[in-house]
DNA sequence: CAAAGAACTGAGTTATTGCTCAGAATAGGG
DNA sequence: CCCTATTCTGAGCAATAACTCAGTTCTTTG
């Protein structure tokens, strides 16, 4: 538990070559030993053994544990942000359900790239106000890009963006990767469909009256 | 890591009242400590030390740690079986509205009941196989109900009720618990009017031709 | 090619924690 | 009130894992 915040960064700056490879390789270490052990049971000793790197290499570059799960997180946050951003500003959205149906494929390859990881960071993170602050810049992001998404299309009929916004993000996320999961993985496309479906209805289904039904 | 399945249960039958009262004690200090330091953090000892009892009494009725966090499981969800039994069978559903909001309801309550432990039983529970099968096993049965309820309202035009019933019951408990959850959490009478109206929508509008949009 | 410093090594230190066990305290039946 | 069974105690054992550091190897540079 580190009071430092100081103490989660690198602690050495790499000058030759061979010492980024070294970092390269621990941090690709790191991913496969925490997918397959999780995070308490992935310890540093396996992660350097896995990099065929000696125990005192990894940490002239990690101060911790904490902080090598931080780097992939960020290094994996990054990249979504990026990807995100770039599908964003391209090509125009088109119709709703179009647009609704990117999102949700992003989410869906999103959890092919490697679920345990991803389980684990985010079962993590709780535990990391590093990863959590990481975690949750990232999420607002994504929300306020669904709600300015949401005000583009006329047959939205919600009552609040913003509230729409964070039930579509949400729902996308978590049910995707629950029924992606093990036991009894749902087939792709057919929860592709159908999360396009519930999405759609919703938003796009008349107000109804208080106490209506 | 207990290879052996009989290591998960408890070490004696106790005989006399106190025993049962030390039982009790541990059973409910194991709650804060887990709620509050999480399953990793939250060592034996704290355990002990916060129920008023020493360390080896512990282990005359827990065998290993993990024995403590399956009874604390068990008995949530053994609650949480019946009491979803007795709505079941108590009174009729009335309106698909009313069955949605009554199941909506539920969730809610029970993420009220103690969030933190909540979270870290599901999280701990990949790690542990009978706490695994535990939750699985509940999962099947609160599908098996929901497929079951969507099978009585003809307004309902899923192609596949088994589909729905398992993205309804995943959407509710999942965006529901996180929705609730720190930081920012929704005002609880929106979420569930909004989890509703989705669901309702979902399940009720007219089956889409393929392709259309 | 030699000196300086960057990078690497891995046995060992330190701290933590799950869990044991020998014995003390308490309860209940005769 | 004694004897036996039950319950409780807590110092300490054993295992594990994060992390250090003194010394070695490799790179670069003047």
């Amino acid at each position: 538990m580190p009071a430092d915040p100081t103490e989660l960064q690198p602690r050495k700056q790499p000058r030759q070559v061979r010492a980024e490879l070294t970092r390269q390789r621990i941090l690709t270490a790191a991913a496969h030993v925490f997918a397959e052990y999780g995070y308490a049971a992935g310890t540093t000793n396996r992660i350097a053994e896995r990099a065929r790197v000696s125990i005192g290499s990894l940490y002239q570059y990690y101060p911790n544990k904490d902080a090598i799960l931080l780097e992939l997180m960020t290094r994996h946050l990054t990249a979504g942000i990026v990807a995100h951003r770039q599908r964003r500003d391209a090509e125009p959205s088109g119709t709703l359900e179009q647009a609704l149906r990117a999102q949700v494929r992003a989410v869906i390859d999103n959890h092919r790239d490697d679920p345990n990881l991803l389980r684990i960071m985010f079962e993590h993170a709780p535990r990391s106000p590093e990863l959590f602050r990481k975690i949750a810049q990232f999420e607002r992001e994504h929300i306020a890009y669904a709600q300015q998404l949401l005000a583009e299309y006329p047959e939205v009929r919600v009552q609040d963006t913003y509230v729409a916004a964070r039930l579509v993000v949400s729902t996308a996320e978590l049910v995707i990767h629950k029924l992606m999961a093990e036991p009894d993985p749902l087939d792709v496309e057919r929860l592709e469909n159908e999360m396009v479906a519930m999405l759609l209805s919703y938003l796009t289904a008349p107000p109804r009256a208080e106490g209506e039904g």
